[in-house]
RNA sequence: GGCGCUGUGGCCGAGAGGCUUAGGCAGAGCACUGCAAAUGCUCGCACCCCGGUUCGAAUCCGGGCGGCGCCUCCA
């Protein structure tokens, strides 16, 4: 088994072969921090931080970096229209935005670059741009010129005779050619500006990346992920920029792109101002959840968002908990050896574990390797119905464990054998309600049960005793 | 106009020539239960349309039709 990723240049699935043995470095696009993260802009940070755990699962070494672009127009316009500066509108939404992957069970990245932090390297490499030819200056901004660089478009398949420049007047740019982009523009009256050699000014849009990928991994790395729409130009740009200053080709092995999130179709975005906060989703539905609805689909295609979808998801969610804190409550009545059921169902675990690579291993099938968790947890729940408290806890353990090791994966059933213990008071009336129950007090009985579910404690009466479990939110 | 993606049962969503009943959510019935909850079983036999290739196509080819994205704000 082999781990096999979608190549667009290809058209297909190619082997994943990181260029150091082992080690893989990674750097996925990360926000323009001007506003709090909506959950399109949250898929890329999910399905590539997944891939990432993924990486680490198979063995690999990987080191993940995620910009934070804390300058550029939108910084600026956001930054006037509240009347701060953009130094105060990157702080408060780079604290949020950190705040929101981690409420998504997203890790930190190993590196978090900023743009204004990595003014020098900028200026090395678009220096670097005009020495080797490949960028020219005019009146303190620098473009990049496109028709030097051979391989222009490759990446996305542009065919730069046929692109459709738009229509969006560029007011005060004299580039030679309207393909060319700026990698470094001169400052205007009040904005944040740096001194460079050609005056004050600023990154453009598209250096920063190359030139924070270069400095921390060197002229080729291994992935490059980001959502589709950064496809052309940004990415087609970066490879520009990388390869001409570096004279390495490929910058890139392989480039991951993810589809969008849509809203009734249509694309979310903030300037079509149909956005829903991430933050807002997790607060209302939990980080596992979105995660899950996240992961439901594959990457590379459209996920339609609606309410009712992470309803599902949330749905999904709970009944793998539902198996697990079966599982873990049987933990307390369950026998000490293994019989030769239990052996079997255990060596048989081997199964799921593989058929999860293999999903994995495709691409990241992510709404396949879920379908192996609710095949595992169908297996185990009838598997618990036939054995009664004859079950051992070595199989508990060991499919607990499995739950763990692929929810690790994903990045959710976190909450296994999180368990805490139950206050006094609640476990007095657990007891009550056993003791109104062998008196046949049904009304006594279920109305304790009622106020418990008031708690979110949910109680299962089971052949084995009383069970409860907390009612995921 | 160029490039690319996409069309699967009520909903979501994998799969990719002939056994996957994929899986999940929702719904119905049954079993279990004091009643529940949870769980299990059973059910709806799905692949945009038209041709073609093939013994056999949702899956390949051709042609339609529909949806979406990118073509310098955008994850």
């Amino acid at each position: 088994m082999s781990l096999k990723v979608y190549s667009g240049a290809k058209g297909e699935l190619v082997d994943f072969v990181p260029l150091e043995d082992n080690k893989v470095k990674m750097y996925v696009c990360g926000p323009t921090v001007y506003n709090y993260i909506h959950i399109g802009n949250a898929r890329p940070f999910i399905v590539f931080d997944t891939v990432r755990k993924y990486l680490k699962y198979r063995g690999y070494k990987v080191t993940y970096i995620q910009n934070i672009t804390d300058i550029d127009d939108k910084m600026i316009n956001k930054a006037n229209e509240l009347g701060i500066t953009v130094k105060e509108l990157a702080d408060k939404f780079s604290a949020a935005y950190l705040e929101d992957i981690k409420a998504l069970n997203i890790e930190t990245a190993d590196v978090i670059p900023k743009a204004t932090e990595h003014i020098e390297s900028i200026i090395t490499m678009v220096s670097k741009l005009i020495e080797k030819e490949y960028a020219y200056l005019i009146d303190g901004s620098v473009y990049y010129d496109v028709s030097k660089f051979a391989g222009y478009g490759k990446l996305s398949r542009q065919d730069m005779e046929e692109i459709q420049h738009g229509s969006r007047v560029d007011v005060d740019v004299e580039k030679r050619n309207p393909a060319d982009f700026a990698l470094w523009k001169a400052a205007k009256p009040g904005e944040p500006s740096w001194d460079s050699p050609w005056g004050k000014g600023r990154p453009g849009w598209h250096i920063e990346c190359s030139a924070m990928s270069a400095e921390y991994f060197g002229p080729q790395f291994d992935i490059h992920a980001g959502g589709i729409d950064l496809m052309f130009p940004h990415h087609e740009n970066e490879v520009a920029q990388s390869e001409a200053a570096s004279g390495v080709s490929p910058s890139v092995k392989y480039w991951l792109h993810n589809g969008f999130i849509t809203m009734d179709k249509e694309k979310m975005s903030k300037s079509l101002g149909n956005m829903v906060l991430c933050r807002d989703m997790v607060d209302k539905y939990g980080g596992e959840t979105v995660r899950l609805y996240m992961l439901s689909g594959h990457f590379r295609v459209p996920l339609n968002f609606s309410e009712d979808l992470i309803v599902q998801a949330s749905q999904g969610l709970k009944r793998l908990y539902n198996v697990t804190d079966r599982l873990e409550n049987m933990l307390e009545v369950a026998s000490a050896y293994p019989s030769d059921n239990d052996k079997k169902f255990m060596n048989s675990l081997q199964v799921y574990r593989d058929s999860f690579i293999e999903s994995m291993d495709n691409d990241f099938n992510t709404p396949q390797a879920i379908a192996v968790l609710y095949n595992l947890a169908k297996d185990a729940n009838m598997y618990l119905d036939n054995s009664g408290d004859k079950i051992s806890a070595d199989l508990i353990n060991h499919t607990l464990n499995l739950f763990s090791e692929f929810g690790a994966v994903l990045g959710i059933l976190r909450n296994i054998r999180k368990k805490e213990s139950l206050p006094e008071d609640l476990m007095l009336l657990i007891r009550e309600r056993e003791e109104a129950r062998r008196r046949k007090d049904w009304s006594r009985s279920d109305q304790i049960r009622d106020t418990l579910n008031s708690h979110g404690i949910r109680l299962n009466d089971t052949p084995y005793g009383v069970q409860w479990t907390k009612t995921v939110s």
